[in-house]
DNA sequence: CATGAATGAGCATTCATTCAT
DNA sequence: CATGAATGAATGCTCATTCAT
């Protein structure tokens, strides 16, 4: 209403952070609308830069996705429940709770970012490029879980009969389909969570 | 399903079998390519009808959506393992072995379906008509697991510290989870299941 | 000014006459401004059509392209200048006369339709499907005036040491020079045909 | 010509030097693309340089395109096929040979040249500029050969009913006519031009 | 019930050009 | 002299939907 006729003043970025910039815009996007949902003109609007600008830094719209994979993929990477980092070098069950954390920390905490996780796994059976981004992070993923199970078993704080490699299954499967079908707030998150391990554990009595 | 490519041009049907036959591919064109590939002039061609018929009997995308909808409650209602029915009215055992066996049809014998079961949930979040869709669904299924696993503990069936609401929200999570990252072959799906099992039942031995 | 809301009353043709009129203004539109002036946006605003109505008739740019070629042939093949048709059926030199009238109807009378031809021929190097065209107009023409020349050099109305086919050659290449070249009006075209005229006949006297 | 693609970045040359640089690369790519193929980023890119660092010796993409016409100008004033200069001088007969050979030079040995010729001659028609660049080359062109053949008439080395101006022109647009319509190897020029000398000489025999 | 013509709103992308550095 | 970031104005094309027949 006050200042209609000021254009913008061209506000000049480094290619780097203008990168960044617009990467968590579109981050944030899809994060609400899908990919469905995702325009580059409104990605740029939001971002503050006109769309031809953002096609100077991205010059498909296929390209702004990857670079929201890649972030997604830094922030799988770099961002963990706070111990759940050093616990992994402890006991097989300090490393299974370090999990188990994580997992809270990010249904709790970083729900946007599992959002467009959930985009991605979405997608996956239709975009190969997507579809190996996502084995990767659950092949990584599951393979901690392996390990863990493994030396859990060994050291007895996991139950003796466990197949360590069915169970990482298990254990992934429910964790996601938690996520997937989390739609609102997760109120008995901790309750399921709870059950879960007392699964993995040997049983107490008899 | 029925003949989708080969209908006669022109052919005159009845206002029932013509959105029957459009909801079937319907269907199929979200199994293959989810909702961001659902074109209406797409599906009208493949069902051998022009666009604008097609908006004749589904005044618009969201009435054909919600057709695909009511078809997939349908088909979850009727389509079961063999057997998987019966075993529900004898034991919490026989009930449970009911549901796995409904999961291994499923994913072995109802990808379609599954996948355009997929295609809602992940959906939901940004349709409130679909959440609520899926949040019946979900419901319904998750009260019998409740009532299976309630039974269990109590006939010795499954194991007696078992938190039974827990319990169907891990089942549910894990076998929702699985389909959901499912994209090849389910090769080691009944590994899982038997894992799976196993953590339900009393522990034997000590 | 006056009546601003009213918006264009929807004007309904047969798929036929549309393509046929939008075709017409896409003559003209390349006949003034060239290909590269060509926008599928102007046609369709000239053309009195909304420009998905346009993509309804040719779904592609180049498909409109292909409808107008079509029409420049088929020009080509209908429009004479009068008698000139009939001229072919009698002696060489009436249908040489005739090819003669052709040119200068056609520099006259049909400048719109040398124009398009002109930029046809210029994108011809760049264009297989275009290139293909414009061969087969010169190959048609050329064969008629071979066949027009070796009569003449028989009946001794041409010159007895023509070489008809490079006869052919040259006549066809100082016509079209003469088009490609030409840019305002054709001022002096009647005194270089009969310069080429006289050098096709048998030298007189002497 | 010289090298355009391995030209080191950042490099600083003369303003002269670089306009040079520049105007071959853009001559290249009009007579590879035509006009409508040319693009201020591909010039810049095949040149070495930024794009802006193009916009600032040429101003407008409108500069550039004079700056080849320049180029062109002055390749025609400058290239001429072995000799051809020198027998002008000579009688009517050497100087029309000369012309001849200067065709078969530019048609066999400078293709390119012919090529961004082309696509100046089917723009003429649209910008003022070109066009006067066009009817200058044809101008001198024309009044070359209305010299040679009034001269030529004269000392009788060709035919003595020669409409000389007439003959020029029917020389021009046959010699033009073949350039424009020529798309593969010219295989059967020289026929074509033996045939036009043929018809200029006085008629042999008789 | 069925259709083909017609449309508005939109979408990713292109490109000559500008400007601060 | 040189550059990379930034932009406005297109441009061909898509798609759900409308409407006269």
């Amino acid at each position: 209403m006050t200042d209609l006729q000021t254009s913008p003043p061209r506000t000049r970025l480094s290619a780097e952070l203008r990168r960044k910039l617009v990467i968590d815009v579109a981050f944030d996007v899809i994060a609400r609308g899908g990919f469905e949902g995702l325009r580059t003109r409104d990605v740029a609007a939001q971002a503050g830069i006109n769309s031809a600008t953002l096609h100077h830094h991205f010059p498909t719209k296929e390209d702004l996705i990857a670079g929201v994979a890649a972030e997604l993929q830094h922030r799988f990477k770099t961002e963990r429940a706070p111990g759940s980092e050093e616990a992994r070098a402890a006991s097989a069950a300090a490393a299974l709770a370090g999990e188990f954390s994580d997992v809270i920390f990010y249904l709790e905490e970083r729900q946007q970012t599992l959002a467009v996780y959930r985009e991605f796994v979405g997608r996956a059976p239709r975009d190969p490029a997507i579809a190996k981004l996502v084995a990767n992070l659950h092949a990584g993923w599951r393979g901690s879980l392996v390990t863990i199970f493994a030396a859990g078993k060994k050291d007895g704080s996991l139950r003796a009969d466990l197949d360590h490699e069915a169970a990482a299954d298990v254990f992934l499967s429910a964790v996601w389909g938690f996520i997937a079908l989390a739609d609102g707030p997760p109120t008995d998150l901790r309750r399921v969570l709870a059950e879960l391990q007392k699964w993995l554990q040997p049983q107490s009595g008899r």
